[in-house]
DNA sequence: ATATAATATAAGTTTCGCTAATGCCATGAA
DNA sequence: TTCATGGCATTAGCGAAACTTATATTATAT
């Protein structure tokens, strides 16, 4: 039994003609004919009186005709909630820490807004532990951060690695260097991320690494202070490049890399793992990741 | 769209597996997925989490799940209305005439019955008159008449053709004869159908042509009460023959073929014209018909 | 991490419904 | 009544869609 079937059925008691049934399904009418027969077959019962013209319906065909609208009436009802759901699911909340800016996520947003543009995409910062907590309670369907933490319902993908760089201010002694041994940090005064930055246990694990110990002078759980503190010369940082683009640019801070290696902070692309994810926020996902 | 899609997704959706939902109608499970894979498709939103084992709704998947659910109770409640419809259409009215007695139609009832043995036939028996009005009306769908008339409602097929005989006592003068001219009844005593029976008119017409004049003694509506007169010798007759088996058999009356020519009453079928027949009704009309 | 149970996907086959051509039937005009 | 015409039914052949089997992928528990 087809919905389509129900449809030319009601057309055609409504029309009381095959063939003009036909041409409004564009079909032939012996499609029409042929949906008819096995209507009635099915149902072994004589649905339309062919032996009038035109054509009238038998008292079956008339109990059938109502339950056929009443079926084609109900279907559409859900076919026009589905779409306004449809409208809805299309909305991705994406939600970033702070110090992953707005700079880092715009050309991949760029790109994915090109290929879906009618998706409604926000984008929202939080800090880390915020950005766990709405995720996991399905208030965003994304997140951006730092460090990402191992939890048996969520899923993690790689996103970029940041070159973690010394910070000064452009007084500070260390200011003119091109490179530095991160030994050169033992006992200076250090700007660091609050405790519960995940961030911060990254830092404390290479400064242990290397068997260096900074004199924490403040903490702080963003990005922001920790430069307004260091411009002051409070102390230096280590803070991720690209958190530092403005400040470099117009000297009021100064970026020096580390000679030892190449030290990263690894970003991470979070979602809930029982989640289903539309093909759009899908494509999101894929576009972020790395591996 | 169609409903036994409706109803597997339903199936899936109280199963919550894929296989058993497959199992249950009898299909493949790739068959299941697939299925599923096109009606969301077809409304470009998931309705399953598969992210989850076992399968969960989506939002969208409950709304579709409840019209689902409606759809299919309103199909079901159609298809026992048309049940029941069904059975009263299976029921078919015969009406003969009573002077077509039980003998003549019982083979073909017998054929009929054996080939459609679930379909309930009634008998009845009326005059001519109330079988022309209870077909019109609808009460019955066929009928079995003599002579019968042309109507513009109603279509008429020839039935058998009853060799018309004279009817007489056995004590009547001709009831030795073994054949007898028509014109021997010239001035006879004659018990006569009355003036409203069709084979009175059809009788009448026979003896005009011959230019014979009876001396009409007598008018029943029916055979029986005419051979009650002949029987006590209250005049002749003119009956078709397969009404006197009974009396022919126990003596009781005396038929004589005519010399002149063999007179018939013909009979026939007669159905309403817009009226739809059932594969039964039709295949009884063409038990019945004689082309 | 791996095994297992469950769903998705792919390729090939069958089934089903559509079209085109033609036959049959109902209706109205001559 | 007969014939012409418009309209529905029927048939054969073809193409799309759905099914099956086999295999890959995924989710969960140990």
């Amino acid at each position: 039994m087809n919905l389509q079937t129900l449809k030319i059925f009601c057309d055609l008691v409504e029309l009381k003609n095959f063939s003009r049934t036909a041409e409004l399904h564009g079909i032939s009418q012996s499609a029409v004919s042929q949906q008819l027969a096995q209507l009635e077959m099915s149902h072994k019962i004589q649905l339309i009186n062919r032996r009038k013209r035109p054509i009238e319906l038998t008292a079956a065909g008339q109990v059938f005709y109502q339950a056929s609208k009443d079926i084609l009436d109900r279907y559409n009802q859900v076919s026009s909630e589905l779409a306004t759901l449809k409208q809805s699911s299309t909305r991705i909340h994406l939600a970033a820490i702070f110090s992953i800016g707005m700079h880092t996520l715009q050309p991949y947003i760029q790109k994915f807004m090109s290929i879906y543009p009618d998706v409604n995409l926000s984008v929202e910062y939080y800090d880390a532990k915020d950005i766990y907590e709405k995720l996991l309670r399905g208030i965003i369907d994304i997140g951006v951060v730092a460090v990402p933490k191992r939890d048996r319902n969520i899923e993690s993908y790689p996103f970029e690695n940041e070159p973690l760089v010394l910070v000064c201010s452009p007084s500070h002694p260390l200011a003119h260097e091109s490179q530095v041994d991160i030994h050169h940090l033992q006992g200076e005064k250090f700007i660091a991320f609050d405790e519960g930055v995940p961030t911060r246990k990254h830092i404390d694990e290479i400064l242990n690494r290397y068997q260096v110990t900074v004199r924490t002078a403040m903490e702080f759980d963003n990005t922001e202070t920790i430069k307004r503190a260091v411009e002051i010369n409070s102390g230096i940082s280590i803070l991720p490049a690209p958190t530092l683009r403005a400040e470099l640019a117009n000297g009021t801070l100064k970026a020096v890399e580390f000679s030892n290696e190449s030290f990263f902070r690894p970003t991470g692309i979070i979602v809930r793992k029982d989640k289903t994810r539309s093909k759009a926020g899908q494509y999101l996902i894929e576009l972020l990741r790395k591996e």
